[in-house]
DNA sequence: AACAATGTTCAGTC
DNA sequence: GGACTGAACATTGT
């Protein structure tokens, strides 16, 4: 699920949880919160409270303020593969349940396995001192949650990259388009899904390499890609794309009618049109 | 049983 | 060092 679509949505999510205290984490996953050991990260925030959240590409992070209001570590958060954020109200009822990560948007997830009552799904959990409380709620167990995450690292966010910004960093290199759109320090926040449709939606062949594209083409795909993530994040997530029901076998083209085709670009399982985006 | 899954990282090669 | 590839990571679903 988690594409910057998705992540931007959990972030808002997040926000429920803000100027709340603290009363105690649980950070005993191991996995998911390393490299800290456990209760690192119960130590260091127990008795503050989270200040802002913020989202650059699929990590999010939250500003923190220590029991005695100085400034605390800053919180990363990532739902790697399938990870889902939960925050309920001062009541800790499920009535109070915000949702994110979720293409459901405020309303309970229908299928069994994204229902957040399956406590050995909960890598991460915090409570807060008003009876509610925010967790990661990850069965595939590939979400982190670290103290303060390298955001550094990452290229400028996708929905945000400015012309000039995406011509420099995408428009060079003998890799695949596709590739070059899912390294995370080129620009960060596309995945799988929104890679495809946007290569769909901007009629490109995924295979190209970006060393190719003239800087009419470029700037195309660049507003092609903020459209697709913004429309993303207005519907509630990329499987909203509108080739993304067609990335499967035997199907067509929702636009043209040719056959969908499969191969693997940048490592990743890819779908495209045969025809309008032929190499 | 074998394989794929909306993500990241690390070892290895050119 | 940079660019690039493929496997590994933990777990579930088909």
């Amino acid at each position: 699920m988690p594409e910057l679509p998705e992540v931007e949505n959990a972030r808002q999510v997040v926000e429920k949880a803000l100027d709340r205290v603290i009363a105690s984490i649980d950070d005993t996953d191991e996995f998911v919160c390393r490299p800290h050991g456990p209760g690192e990260i119960d130590q260091a925030l127990k008795g503050g409270r989270l200040t802002a959240a913020h989202r650059r590409g699929k990590t999010m992070w939250c500003d923190t303020v220590t029991a005695d209001g100085a400034d605390g570590p800053s919180l990363g958060i990532h739902l790697g593969m399938g990870g889902r954020i939960f925050v309920t109200g001062p009541s800790g009822d499920a009535e109070s349940l915000y949702a994110g990560g979720d293409p459901h948007v405020g309303g309970m997830p229908k299928k069994a396995d994204e229902r957040p009552d399956k406590p050995e799904w909960d890598r991460f959990r915090m409570t807060f001192d008003d009876g509610g409380e925010m967790r990661l709620f990850d069965k595939r167990r590939l979400g982190r949650v670290h103290l303060e995450p390298d955001v550094d690292a990452l290229g400028p966010d996708a929905a945000e990259i400015t012309r000039d910004e995406f011509r420099a960093r995408v428009g060079k290199g003998v890799v695949a388009i596709k590739a070059k759109l899912l390294d995370q320090s080129v620009l960060a926040g596309v995945g799988n899904l929104l890679a495809d449709e946007t290569l769909w939606e901007a009629k490109v062949s995924p295979s190209r390499p970006a060393g190719e594209f003239s800087v009419a083409e470029l700037d195309a795909l660049r507003t092609t890609l903020r459209k697709a993530a913004r429309d993303a994040i207005k519907r509630g997530g990329v499987h909203t794309g509108e080739v993304i029901p067609h990335r499967a076998k035997d199907e067509t083209c929702p636009r043209c009618g040719a056959p969908m085709e499969r191969g693997t670009v940048g490592g990743r399982t890819t779908w495209w049109c045969s025809a309008e985006q032929a190499d």
